[in-house]
DNA sequence: CTCGGACATCGACAGTCATCAATATCTACG
DNA sequence: CGTAGATATTGATGACTGTCGATGTCCGAG
């Protein structure tokens, strides 16, 4: 029986939420989170969806622009990276335990 | 680096997703959950915003139809409850932790 | 410099969503 | 029964979303 969340606060944590709620994009952060070194190439990502490659460009640019993925460019590749603190923020505010 | 979520999970995990995915029903499901005895009434959320009756009652029904929110009718009135389980499940597949 | 490949952006389209006013449904009370 | 209040349903509307094909941009190889 804690305080309900400030107004404030599900307006910031909504669009986050927003971002994670499609399946392509929580296979999307699962795949990553899950790869070596904890991040993953664009081009490995395209090839695990049946979708095509602007769609995945799409749904990694959601997901990077509200900060659940960091974006890193190596030569020709873009890598991305799961931001673990904000997922775990995302999760503690969900599951509401201290 | 655990196993990527399979795309089942992903497809049961993002309607719950979607559903929490919104300022309103956010802020919904944390005045439930911190109300007297875990419910609430419609009554008394329906003050709690600024918006026309029947939107609070969408939003409620969008929450009670993924399973995040009990309904029980008292004479006059309804009330609604969190299912914390449902919750805590959402969390944990967000968090990424066992 | 030019070419090819990796990734992003653009424009379009069909589908979904949040919101409201109007209306319906249900329940207690007289 | 008939009325009043609490909640749900309906229908409409403007905004947003997922997807695609086409095109643009950037980098390394030759």
């Amino acid at each position: 029986m804690r305080e309900p969340i400030s107004a404030d606060q599900a307006e910031r944590l909504a669009p986050l939420l927003k971002a994670l709620a499609d399946p392509v994009r929580l296979r999307l952060v699962s795949i990553v989170a899950a790869s070596e070194g904890g991040e993953a190439c664009v081009c490995d990502l395209n090839d695990a969806f049946d979708l095509s490659q602007p769609t995945i460009s799409h749904h990694l640019k959601v997901l990077h622009d509200v900060g659940l993925l960091d974006r890193s460019k190596r030569g020709v590749w873009v890598y991305y990276a799961v931001r673990r603190e904000v997922l775990a923020d995302v999760a503690t505010l969900i599951g509401g335990n201290a």
